[in-house]
Parts: C-alpha cells; structure tokens; sequence
DNA sequence: CATCACCCAATTTTT
DNA sequence: TTGGGTGATG
C-alpha cells in the first residue's frame, strides 16, 4: 500500500469505459475550501482509496466533491455510484453534488428527499446515489425474474409484515409463540442471513432441539415468503448478491454501469454490502469507502467495523487519507469524546482548532419528570441565547425514553419533533389500506390479503378462513388466486360466502383501477371496501386521527407521482416504473431518519442511533445511566465497546454544548426505580466537562457519581443494614415538615434506601428518602384520600 | 362469528 | 402504560 493518498503507480489510469454516452466534462475547479488531507481524498481518481474520517471531519464535502471532480474529470455522472446511509443522506449528499457541478437542484425537480436512488437511476445525467438497499431494491425490480421463484413485481415485507408470516410459519409448524416468539426468531433468521447462511445450513449447525426448530422456521419462512412474491430487507441484499454471482451477463452490465463506487459509514456495512461492493469493483478498483470504526453502532444488525480489514487484503495497493480535523465541535467536546474511544488505526487522534466553547455538562436529576423539565429550561436559556429549535436535539438510547420528555414539552408548549419510534408506515391504518392495494395488485400477496380479508369483519372468521385456505392449498394456488375464482368462494358458506364475494369485487374495481392516480386509489380502497366506516364505528375516538393519517398517505404517493412526472424519459432496461410499485418501494424503505427535515422550527428529538450523521449546536443527551448507556442486554466485552461509541456518537453531534443528564430515579413499567450513573462518566472525567450536583428537587441527598466529581460523596444508596418500616405503604398519609400533608402512591428500595413516592396536598409530587425526609405518619391506608 | 372485558407480558438500537 | 392474546357472552 503507497503512502498518504498517493496512488501507487502515481498516474492515474483511463478509468472511464467507453459507451458512448455525452461527455460532460469539466474543467476541474481548484478547491481553495478543503485541506490538504481532504484535497488527496477528493482527486485521488482511480483504484481503490480508503478513508478514515472521524466526527466532524468534512466527510460529506470530502465526497461531495469527490464526485464532482469525477465528473469533471470525464467519468459520465451516471457511472458513479454513491452508497449512504439514510435516503436522507443520499438526497443532501444529491443536492450538494450538483450545486458543486452547477446545476441547480431546486430548479432542476424540486423535491427528492427520499427518491434520490430513483433519480440517478433514471437520468443519465446524475450520478446514482442511494442506499444499499434502494439500490438493491431497484437492481432487482429489473432483475430478479432471473432467480426462481421470484417476479419483477415483488413486494418488500417490513418487521411487521416479517412477524406475520413467523406467526404463520409457527402454524404450521405447530410450535407455539411463547418458546418461539417471533420477535426472536426473526432476529436469529436475520442474523443468519447476514452470515449467508442458509436454513439447510443453519440447521445442520444446530445442536440444541430449540436451535434445530428455530432452523426449520428459518427455512418456512424463506419458502413463505418465495411462495408469496416478497423478500425481506435482507433479502434485498442477498438476491442482489446471488444475481450478480451466479448470473455473468448482469454482473457484467452493473459493472459497466457502476464504473465508480463510493461507500459511506462504511464501519456499518455487514457481509453481503460489503460482497456487493467488491464484486462491483473488484474489476475496475475503483472503489471509494469513507468510514470511521469509532463510529460503528450497528453490529448488532450484521455490521461489521473488519471490513475494513477485509477491503485492506483484497484491494492492495489502495491510497489512505486520514481525515482527523475536526470542524464541527469545540475542543471541550472533543476532548471529552475522545477519551470514549481508543482511535483504531494507530495514529488517528481527533483534533480541532476552533476557539474554546463551553464545558460538557453532566448533570443530576432526580427522576425522569425534572430531568424533562431540566431539558425544558435549558432550552429556554438556549432560546434566549438566540439558538434556533431546530439547532437542538435530544438523543436518547431508547425511544421510550422520549415520552417524558414529550409529555413535558407539550405541557410547556415547546415545539418538538419526535424521529422515529412508530413510524408512519407501520400504523394499522395504513398498512390495512396499503394491503388493499397490494391484495388487488399483487395476486401472489398472500399476507396483504390475509391482513384484509375479515377488517373490516365481512363474517370471515377463523374457521371460514381456514376452510378456504385449505381449498386453496389443496389446489395448489395462492390465496389471491382462490378469491379470484367462483368456485372457490363457493367452498365456504352463508355469511361468510357472502363477504368473500364482497372483497372479490372490490378488489376487482380496486385492479380495475390500476392505471388511476394513487390518491385516488387509496381512497377507493378506503371507501369501496368499507374501511373508512369501519374506522368511523369502531373506533370513534381515533377515527379521525386515523383517517388523517390516511389522508398523510395519499399525500405521499401523490409526491411520488408528481417526481415520476418529471423524470426524463425512461431508458432502455430501467426498472418499472409503475407509480404503485416504486411508491411501495419507497413505503417500505423510508428510514426513520430520512423524516429528519431539519428545517422546521422544532426541536429535534431522536435515538442516538438515529442521530448518525447529523450535527446541532445543541445536544441533551438524558438517561446516561447504567443498563441504559452501556445497556444492559449489552454486557459482553465487545457490546460495551459499542455502547461507548454510541455515547461518543452522541456528544459528536454537538458542535457547541453537550448536556448528559442521568436521574436518580427512573419510573419504568411497574414503578420508580434507583438508578445508577453510567460507568462511562469514569472515563470521561477530566478537562472540560463538569459534574453538577442535584439541584432540582427537595428531599433528595446527593447523588453519587464515581470517578472524579463534584459530589460531596453522600450515599443515597447505601448497601448496609436497615430495618424495614411497615408504616411507610402506599395509600399511607404522612405529613412533612416542610411540604405538609401527602399520600404515598408509590415506594421502593429498603431501609435506608427506600424511596417513597408522595403526593403532597399543596407541592404536587415528590420523591423523597424515607429515612432522611423530616415526615411522619398521620394515617393509615384507606383514610379519606384526597380528590383525584 | 363478533364483541368485550380482563389479564399478562413486555421494553434496544433499524434498513 | 400499552398492546396483544384469551375466554366468556350475546
């Protein structure tokens, strides 16, 4: 391997395969913008180049611009292929790629967001830039027939979809949902596809009778799906991975068409990416991946930082640029971060040169309620300051974490914006309508029409069911094909005859209709079958909400309609384009993320998981406590590596003050719990940051943090000896020196320890330490409580 | 066959 | 606290 950049042989070679297509070169601007390190990374033209670029480093611009200047430098824009990984990421990283060659990308279409992929698929003009797994979506939308048994008109199951059919699987395995809950089986199916394993494999691997079980509901589900048309999300790469080995003539064409490949956030790509990759460029080298093993979070999905390793034995001779100045944070953040991580590849250590900031601040709350109210009036200092909302986000391990929070801000009316969590496209009602459409489109859909075929209740109830499934297996054809023919209604009786009639037709106005605008096919699913009424009788109170959301659907497809209007004309062994198809495409590929718009007037609230790539003024990061950050499901060696570098993830984001906050306690499903700071706080102690003390609610010692700290070392979570009072139960009266007269509604803990929850008559709720709180006991449980 | 009431279990992160 | 699953009732 040649030193910093420099490609070994110095010259580079002619990379660009001759095809004919307009030249749209350039002359290559000077980049006065970028540093010297950036500079390598963006002219180094041909072969391989690895990048290591840290937080903040000017990773994107460095890309950005590597794509221009290959453009400029006579590649064909449509010859460059840009992996990321949000759709977001792929639209921004779109938008500046074309400014940078000077095409407006406002004027030129507008909106693309999430169809970014689409678009360089369709115009010769721009260079493709999506994920793996819209890339691989639209691959297989012109390839898969190729691989038996699938169709061009596949559809994508998503986690829910996935579930159902595990449910099913389970059926008719008969084993039962609580030694194999789906949940996990999904998770031991999915890792084994990310290994590329197959069920036969699996299962001659397994060595416990629930491993071998497991096996065989991996290889169900595999035909489950293959009878129905899908592919799951790890299906999307594995068929892509099997095209392009076992079918020559389409390896050939993708790598004549993807001439140039660059890989973002490569630390997160798992074993098949990675394959696509080098089975992309192992021909033609030149192969681009930017990446920052300090920053890999997602091995739990398959991902794996030894890529890396990987790409540094099969592509020798590849440049190395090392990107270490960091732009985006001041030097306390940096500081404190990186003593999170060791720096892997030797010598990066992450430096900045911009002017001192403020300290990171670590403080205490007692519970979730003032930790939200804390991140409130921090915010309103912030405001004050004259930070913007959307220059604000608060990331948090788990997405449960963000109700408190949320509770609060609506109650302070602080504008917020929640990425994530219960995505849109997974709400009943739009999954219900979305398998209307794909009942009546898709005949091999066998779980959309399952999904449908009782809701609303047409007097198709289990047994019905079942009878019919049977007539159907029994010939040999799907679902979707059975209530297409008379025939086959006909094995069922009375009421329940009656309704598959009914759906039989509106799915036939529904096929009818195909070539209609998608709005208006979703609302003729929604009314002809009967939904909307439903939704209105059944569930009064949400009918509205849920028909909002339905509405919120139409709106997308008619986006996605309007950006098929512009594109240029179709060319020659483009994947479909029909609306329906790439509009449940996108439907089932949106990432959480890719919701971010950042423009709103809003606070920005998110997993820290989701925070990848982007960057705020101002971070708060809550519930940095033990079992949350490192979790607790999370204790082998290298999962508590992971969490470190989720928490480095987080403070990263913040270019000028990062708050962690940790609670002393936490209320979860059952009641309040005593927390623990997270150990990280020992390794990050030191120069700038700063440990503040509990100040926000009465009755609470100080809490404890280990390592250096401000704390005067007061234990409210002693180990020793106690004696247990009776007397202190919930629904007891107490009266309190100070706050008066209450009722506990909650304790936990022992001795000295114990906590009690009280609801004080005039100061609200507190919580407070048994056994150091001035109070005694008035009453007993079952006296007179107060109102509410 | 549908509806309702009750009980229990669950909680990591996501394309 | 929620959601899903079960069982009794109409």
């Amino acid at each position: 391997m040649s030193e910093d950049g420099v490609p070994k042989d110095g010259v580079p070679k002619d990379g660009v395969p001759k095809d004919g297509l307009p030249d749209r070169a350039l002359p290559p601007r000077p980049r006065p913008d970028l540093n010297e390190s950036q500079k390598r990374a963006v002219i180094h033209r041909d072969g391989p180049i690895l990048v290591i670029a840290g937080p903040g480093s000017g990773k994107t611009r460095v890309m950005t611009h590597r794509i221009a200047h290959l453009i400029e430098t006579g590649v064909p824009a449509h010859q460059i292929l840009a992996i990321t990984f949000t759709n977001k990421a792929a639209g921004e990283m779109l938008r500046r790629t074309l400014l940078h060659i000077g095409i407006d990308p406002d004027l030129e279409e507008g909106r693309y967001g999430s169809h970014a992929g689409m678009w360089g698929e369709m115009d010769q003009a721009r260079p493709v830039i999506s994920t793996f797994h819209s890339f691989c979506a639209r691959f297989l939308r012109r390839e898969i027939y190729r691989l038996e048994p699938y169709a061009l008109d596949y559809t994508i199951y998503d986690t829910v979809d996935q579930r159902e059919v595990v449910g099913d699987v389970l059926g008719q395995l008969s084993l039962d949902r609580t030694s194999f809950p789906p949940r996990a089986a999904l998770s031991s199916i999915s890792r084994w596809k990310n290994k590329m394993v197959s069920p036969a494999e699996a299962a001659a691997d397994a060595h416990t009778f629930h491993d071998r079980e497991t096996a065989r509901i991996f290889g169900a589900y595999q035909a489950e799906l293959e009878a129905r048309n899908a592919v799951d999300f790890d299906d999307l790469l594995l068929l892509t991975v099997r095209l392009l080995r076992e079918c020559p003539d389409v390896l050939e064409r993708a790598r004549r068409r993807h001439g140039y490949l660059l890989i973002d956030e490569f630390q997160d790509t798992n074993r098949p990416q990675y394959l696509i990759a080098r089975l992309l460029a192992e021909e033609h080298q030149n192969l681009c991946i930017t990446g920052d093993p300090d920053q890999s979070i997602y091995s739990w999905r398959g991902a794996s930082a030894e890529n890396f390793l990987r790409f540094r034995e099969e592509f020798p001779g590849h440049a190395v640029v090392h990107l270490s100045q960091n732009y985006r944070s001041t030097p306390q953040i940096i500081s404190v971060a990186s003593r999170l991580t060791g720096g892997e590849f030797g010598e990066r250590a992450l430096f900045t040169e911009n002017p001192d900031g403020e300290n990171v601040l670590v403080r205490q709350v007692s519970d979730e309620r003032a930790e939200a109210r804390e991140i409130v009036s921090q915010i309103a200092a912030w405001r004050h300051d004259g930070t913007e909302p959307n220059e604000i986000a608060i990331l948090y391990r788990l997405n449960s974490l963000s109700r408190a929070i949320e509770e609060e801000f609506v109650r302070q009316r602080v504008p917020y914006a929640v990425i994530g969590g219960t995505a849109f496209y997974q709400r009943r009602e739009v999954k219900d309508v979305l398998a209307y459409l794909r009942a009546a489109h898709f005949v091999r859909d066998d779980l959309a029409l399952r999904r449908i075929i009782n809701t609303p209740a047409r007097g198709v109830g289990k047994v019905s069911l079942e009878r019919f499934e049977d007539a159907a297996r029994d010939r040999g054809i799907t679902l979707g094909e059975a209530i297409r023919d008379a025939e086959l209604r006909a094995t069922v009786r009375g009421k329940a005859k009656k309704g598959l009639e009914e759906l039989a037709a509106t799915l036939a106005a529904l096929e009818e209709g195909r070539t209609r605008p998608l709005p208006d096919q979703i609302a003729d699913a929604t009314e002809r079958s009967g939904y909307r009424a439903h939704l209105r009788q059944s569930e009064a109170e949400t009918a509205d909400e849920r028909l909002r959301n339905i509405e919120e659907l139409a709106t997308a497809a008619a986006e996605t309609e309007e950006i098929l209007k512009f594109a240029p004309p179709p060319t020659e062994g483009e994947p479909s384009r029909e609306p329906l198809l790439v509009f449940l495409e996108r439907v089932a590929l949106v990432a959480d993320a890719d919701f971010h718009t950042g423009r709103e007037d809003r606070v920005s609230m998110m997993t820290l998981h989701a925070a990848k790539g982007l960057e705020f003024d101002r971070v708060v990061i809550p519930g940095v406590e033990e079992t949350l950050i490192p979790h607790s499901r999370r204790d082998e060696p290298e999962d508590t590596d992971e969490e470190r570098r989720l928490l480095f993830v987080g403070i990263t984001r913040a270019r000028q003050t990062a708050v962690l906050l940790h609670a002393a306690w936490r209320r979860r499903y059952q009641g309040p719990e005593p927390r623990i700071p997270s150990s990280f706080f020992d390794e990050i102690v030191g120069d700038g940051i700063t440990f503040e003390p509990l100040a926000d609610t009465f009755g609470d010692g100080p809490g404890r943090i280990r390592g250096n700290t401000v704390y005067d070392g007061a234990d409210p979570f002693p180990a020793e000896a106690y004696e247990e009072d009776d007397e202190l139960i919930t629904g007891a009266w107490i009266e309190h020196d100070l706050l008066g007269r209450g009722v506990i509604t909650a304790t936990s803990g022992l001795g000295n320890s114990k906590r009690i929850s009280v609801q004080f008559v005039e100061h609200g709720s507190k919580q407070l330490v048994a056994s150091y709180a001035p109070l005694r006991i008035i009453a007993p449980p079952d006296d007179v409580l107060f109102g509410e």
